[in-house]
DNA sequence: ACAACGCTTCGATCTGTGTCGAAGCATTCG
DNA sequence: CGAATGCTTCGACACAGATCGAAGCGTTGT
């Protein structure tokens, strides 16, 4: 019985409700102060520091002292993934318990998954990268990589390869969308897109949330630039 | 604050050691009694029909009454997947509690996820299919399929590719093993396939865990049928 | 240097819930 | 039909941990 590592260890970490707020606040991709997460979680100061050491001691979290502030972050893109994947397990079980809030549809159009975007035009891009043969299943970690051609494309569109190569983390990666039931892209890759759509300014997030607004450009060049197969 | 699904019900549910020994010992993907998952978590009947029953509520498991007894199951492939990716996250974040037990070597050669085979060897056939062609990154449910060669391959192995796109399960996914951080297969082809591996008596479940032994002449047809580049 | 601010630690409280014993219902078997 | 088995419900207990007030510590700003 006490086979694999211990789930229940992590799952009591996102058991409590203050805890998940937190981490949901976290997956905005933000670094927030321990502050401002009380604030979100809806608890007083001590009671957040209380659990933000935990997460710390957990390995769920990342903090960066600056001055007299406490910034934090999810540990990495991984601990971003899981919480996705729970969430979808969530949305899909929970039946009537997740009455929708008025954020709800503006989420499930687009939203930040810690550092990429997620949500139904993340899927549309995801599906047009992919009929394009854009993408391949690759060995490398991940499991996901670009083709000689995919290469070409995300080059022309402004993103320097060989800077993301050089970094540890996976250049592509499948993230399942809780809101859609299908994957859309994550890793190196997907973060950059998502910095390109902000200088373009296609795209705007919300301050203080997870929701990115799309605007009458965006729409337009995304859908232009990330066609279906008709 | 209250963006999104409720992802703390789940993690509480998780959180629970009874009950995420209960769960594990269901990623076996057999189908197990009340007594026998009690005796499995270590606690007396009448607490694991508390636990069984707040995880029927909270819909990650499934039921079904046979007899005097009732044998239950994960609710479906997407919380085995789920669990999987939180054991990835309790590996890897665990530092030192997870001390690895006896049983530890074998569960990492190979295992079962559910339905479909995990593990080290798992991660081999993922990679061979993968590079030689078999596999495509789709829009179909799943994000996952089969090449024209790579059905003849499957085919040719003694697979009813037909009987398994009748159902409505998702027929190729990727699953992310703890133990090799590399994506394996799952879906309606990776329980088949698994179904096959035991036909041919090349794989041997370990009862009452989720181990799975591989024979001599099973790791030599397993290494012919899914080669690695060299 | 003093005050304001951000955060942590300490201590006390209190609710939630995991636990088991005993009793109660079913189902199966002799 | 009565006994045994598998499971659930009820009730009581105890412990873990979530919460906040108050005090302490470090940083920043005037």
């Amino acid at each position: 019985m006490k086979d694999g590592p211990d789930i229940a260890r992590i799952g009591a970490l996102i058991g409590d409700p203050a805890r998940a707020n937190i981490l949901s606040a976290l997956l905005s991709g933000k670094a927030l102060t321990a502050s401002e997460l009380a604030a979100e979680a809806g608890i007083t100061g001590q009671t957040a520091s209380s659990h933000l050491k935990k997460l710390m001691e957990g390995g769920l979290l990342a903090q960066a002292k600056q001055g007299r502030h406490r910034y934090f972050t999810l540990a990495d893109a991984d601990v971003g993934a899981t919480l996705e994947a729970l969430m979808g397990l969530a949305a899909r079980k929970g039946h009537l318990r997740t009455r929708t809030g008025p954020k709800d549809p503006a989420m499930r159009a687009a939203r930040v998954c810690y550092d990429h975007l997620a949500g139904h035009m993340a899927v549309r891009m995801f599906d047009s990268l992919q009929s394009r043969g854009f993408l391949e299943v690759t060995t490398e970690p991940g499991g996901l990589g670009l083709t000689a051609s995919g290469e070409a494309f995300v080059t022309g569109f402004g993103i320097d390869l060989s800077d993301l190569r050089s970094k540890r983390r996976p250049l592509c990666r499948a993230c399942l969308d809780w809101s859609e039931r299908r994957d859309h892209l994550a890793g190196a890759l997907g973060a950059a897109l998502l910095v390109q759509f902000q200088k373009h300014d296609w795209v705007k997030r919300e301050t203080g949330s997870r929701v990115v607004h799309i605007s009458p450009k965006g729409e337009r060049d995304l859908k232009a630039l990330f066609p279906i197969h008709s």
